[in-house]
DNA sequence: TGAAACTTAAACACTTTTCGTTAACATTCG
DNA sequence: CGAATGTTAACGAAAAGTGTTTAAGTTTCA
C-alpha cells in the first residue's frame, strides 16, 4: 500500500511553508535551489488540487445529471433554472440563489466571464440537494 | 491544468460498475479482458484511496499532534485518555466516547483487534476539536 | 529604484504508473 | 460439480511524474 499523492519532498516543503519560512530559507535547509523549492511547492499544490478533483468525480457517481447550463446563459438566470429542473425530479436544492451562483463561480471560474457562461456546464445533483458542476 | 487522478479508462469502469455491470460485461463492452477490467478497477480504487490520504495529510498540517495511543491499549481507555490530553492544551474534543471509538475504528481498522490496539496510533487535533488518526 | 521573494520554462535523467496480455487461483451459487 | 465472477502475478511498452539545474521573468515593498 502506497502513500498519498505527495512525495516526502513535497510534504517537507509544505510543512516548512506552514511554519512561515520563505522558499530561500527552505532551500538552505534542504540543500537545494529556491527555484526547486518553488517547483516542488507548486507540484504539491497541483497534487492537492488533483486529489480534490478525484473525490469530486466520486461525487458525480452518486449524483444524477440534472441539466446543462448552456453557453451564453446569464448567471442570474441559472438559479431559477436549476430550481425548476430539480423540482421536476422532486429534489430540493440545498442552496439559495446567492450561494448557488458563488458555488458555480468557485467550481468553474474559467467558464464564466462577467455575467455570462462561456462554455457548457453540466449540473449534477444528489438526493440531499447537493450540487456539483462538471 | 491536468485532470484528477483517474484515467478515462478508470472512470469508465467505475461508471459501469456503479450501474451494476459485472467485470465480464464491461470487458465485452470496452473490448478487453475481464482480468484487465479487474486491474483497472483496482488501480482506480487505489487512486481514490490515495486522493483521500492526500487530503488527510493537509488536515494534519492544520492540526497539532495530541498524543500517541500505544499498542496494547484497550479501546475503552482511549476516549478518557484523549479527553485528558486535549484538556491539557485547552481544546474541547468534538466527539463523545462512542463516536470517538467509531472514528478510530473507521480510520485505522488494521491497527485494532477486538478491543485492543495492535500498533501505535498518532492522534492529531485542531482548534475545532476535530480529531485525526495517522 | 533595488533587493528579496516568488514564478515560469526548457531540458535532463530517473522512477512510477498505466494498459494490456496470459495464465493460474479463489469465491460464489444453482 | 461446474459455470460465472472476481482476484492475483509476471511481464512489456508507452506514457506520465519527479527532482534537479539553469536562466529568464514577475511581484512586493521599504
Amino acid at each position: 500500500m502506497k502513500d498519498g499523492l505527495l512525495t516526502d519532498r513535497q510534504k517537507e516543503v509544505l510543512r516548512f511553508r506552514k511554519q512561515g519560512l520563505t522558499q530561500q530559507q527552505i532551500a538552505d535547509i534542504i540543500h537545494t535551489s529556491k527555484a526547486n523549492v518553488c517547483t516542488i511547492e507548486k507540484s504539491a499544490t497541483e497534487n492537492i488540487r488533483r486529489a480534490r478533483e478525484t473525490l469530486d468525480f466520486l461525487y458525480t457517481l452518486d449524483a444524477t445529471h440534472l441539466c446543462t447550463v448552456g453557453s451564453g446563459m446569464d448567471l442570474l438566470e441559472i438559479a431559477p433554472f436549476i430550481y425548476q429542473e430539480a423540482e421536476k425530479i422532486g429534489v430540493k436544492v440545498k442552496y439559495d440563489t446567492i450561494s448557488l451562483i458563488n458555488k458555480i463561480r468557485d467550481a468553474t471560474p474559467e467558464r464564466i466571464r462577467a455575467r455570462y457562461i462561456k462554455e457548457d456546464i453540466e449540473v449534477y445533483i444528489n438526493d440531499e440537494g447537493d450540487l456539483y458542476f462538471g
